[in-house]
DNA sequence: CGGGATCCTAGTGGATACTG
DNA sequence: CAGTATCCACTAGGATCCCG
């Protein structure tokens, strides 16, 4: 598994720090949805391999991000859920499809239900 | 310079696959408050080396961006600043901030007038 | 089905020295 | 000042095969 240490305390930098690899914000796109499976990640359009897969699930459930619940079958199931701290980044996500449907035309429009999803804590401020 | 190619349709991937890096949102940050030259990119808390930077800037540069500038004086003078397209990412910015204010408590508060800041062109629809 | 084990590449980042 | 030019190290990411 592999995560970066903080470069500094600018919040944005952090957070890249955490987040900001090649896969971790595709995963929890994957995720907005609800839960997924490990075969249903490695289905997706951007053909994650299964190492990677692996790594990275392990590093978001150790930053707080998914959780990974077990059931007891047979073969054994796995599925992975967002926690309210990876659900929080939704906001982050949509921003980045607004921005992208404005200035880079040859990307999909989510639907609607996506971008109009809200996420429980919107700000607890006063 | 290096960039990748875009690794599907997806919104979100894709926006990724231009500033999803290890130091272009950095970078960015460095230029919300307006233009920065060279030297003082070199300055900030997470210490980008000269060679990274180079490289960064000009894939910025082609990406469309930040504008690069460059004034005829002793010695040559340049001075980077963010393009419309480049500004129009501030929200994703901002939104990062507060997800790491609530979640990653080590991290600094910005200033207000960083978080109230509006970019040129919301959103025309309608 | 959901990975682990291996091995490998290439992208990312770093140190140092040099130049227009 | 604002980079280039080398050379080098590390590791994220990938290919393939194997296993409980």
């Amino acid at each position: 598994m592999t995560r970066r240490e903080p470069r500094s305390a600018c919040p944005i930098a952090t957070t890249l720090d955490m987040v900001g690899d090649r896969w971790t914000m595709v995963i929890m796109r994957d995720l907005i949805c609800g839960k997924k499976r490990f075969s249903q990640f490695l289905a997706s359009p951007e053909r994650i391999t299964t190492n990677v897969l692996t790594d990275r699930l392990a590093a978001m459930e150790e930053d707080g991000l998914v959780i990974r619940r077990s059931y007891q079958e047979r073969p054994k199931r796995y599925e992975y859920v967002l926690t309210e701290k990876g659900e929080a980044l939704l906001p982050v996500l949509q921003d980045i499809c607004r921005w992208a449907n404005r200035y880079m035309p040859d990307t999909w429009t989510p639907p609607d239900h996506f971008m109009r999803k809200r996420t429980g804590g919107g700000d607890a401020s006063s």
